[in-house]
DNA sequence: TGAATTCTGTTCTTCGCGGTACATAATAAG
DNA sequence: CTTATTATGTACCGCGAAGAACAGAATTCA
């Protein structure tokens, strides 16, 4: 059979690792293999076989280290929300425009909802998440928790742009992320609705657009 | 045990009924509580004893009138859709203003995203039929339908609106549909993530705002 | 009244799925 | 080398869920 493939470290000390033998597969892979099958069925149609063929281990090993079904895919969705949160607040923050900052914002998230290549999978927070979230104390925290932040680094961006006079002194940066927000959902969602790249696009396009309007 | 409690009528002609025992159960009932179950789980986490039970009728009952669980969830998303367009499309078409076509289009799916009482469940083809549609092409097609159809009814209303001199005559009415709908996808994206129905009306009226200013 | 038809209620079967036991392999420590 | 520890791989178990069988009930039509 196969041979050892790679030396993974999930100890957080770099220098020793753990007695045993080492695990053959890469954590951070498995879970992303985990969030795409979850993300292409949901959680309750994602069976065993599916998201062990996908993560390329077997079953004990798989229950070693996450436990069980439920908790893998709260794992994947901590770790989505993180990069998320993480690629969000950066573009929002890092750009020296509203419009830049909006536009890299937006950017980056049609460019995560149709990385699925032919069908494109949308939002795991707005199309997993979500809909997971009436039957699961959790899920349904962990969704509140991101569709707040993204509205919170949303609105800093507004105020911002307010202080700095690229809005005027009236726009209410509240309100205005809220709408922004909402366009990103509405991306996610008509991107898993078969939204061609360039509706998308310009659907965001138009959004900046009128976001920052100097009314 | 149960005496007769209602008469229904499934045939279209309204004189004759069909020869045989009469359904004990309301087909429109039956449809309503299965969605209802669909909505909160999802299609695969619904059993049939979950089903049945909020239906009211037994398993035979269930396959006699709906053929399997799949082809029930089609025909609850059908109807639920056919409601959605028509109450959407009234609201936009009816309306005198573009504000208060606005004000009723979203105030009615406010109503119905948080009609589920302590616990919102959001829209019906945006928080289960899209996260189904990937799997699913029949769920992909409908909900597709349905997206382009608030769009389309969106910007027939937007022109109209350019027509009658409410929007100066070089808004695009096509990009103004398109936002117009994503808030609406947010606002059942926000129901089901716990927003309270407070914040959900801000949302739908700083929308109305933004998207009836006069540029 | 009786045959035909269609719905209801209980029961059963089959099978797929989540989760586990157990043997084995690979590593670290003594 | 031995022991402890942690991974892998195969095979298995029990349960729950989808769907069917079948008997009985309610209606229409002849």
């Amino acid at each position: 059979m196969g041979r050892i493939k790679n030396i993974v470290q999930s100890d957080v000390q770099p220098g020793r690792r753990a007695a045993g033998r080492p695990r053959e597969f890469d954590e951070g892979k498995a879970l992303a293999a985990a969030r795409s099958v979850f993300l292409d069925k949901g959680l309750a149609a994602s069976t065993l076989d599916d998201l062990t063929a996908a993560m390329k281990i077997n079953r004990p090993s798989l229950y070693a280290a996450f436990t069980d079904k439920e908790a893998l895919y709260l794992r994947t969705l901590d770790e989505y929300a993180q990069g998320m949160q993480a690629q969000a607040g950066a573009a929002l923050a890092d750009a020296p425009t509203l419009r830049l900052a909006l536009k890299r914002f937006y950017g980056g998230a049609i460019e995560v909802y149709t990385s699925g290549g032919a069908h494109a999978v949308g939002c795991y927070i707005v199309c997993s998440a979500i809909p997971e979230a009436v039957c699961n104390e959790r899920v349904l925290a962990k969704a509140a928790d991101v569709l707040r932040f993204l509205d919170s680094a949303l609105e800093r961006r507004f105020r911002r742009a307010i202080d700095e006079g690229e809005l005027p002194a009236k726009a209410d940066a509240s309100a205005l992320a809220a709408l922004a927000g909402g366009i990103l959902h509405s991306l996610a969602v008509r991107a898993r609705g078969g939204a061609k790249r360039k509706e998308l696009d310009a659907l965001a396009a138009n959004a900046i657009q009128m976001l920052t309007a100097r009314v």
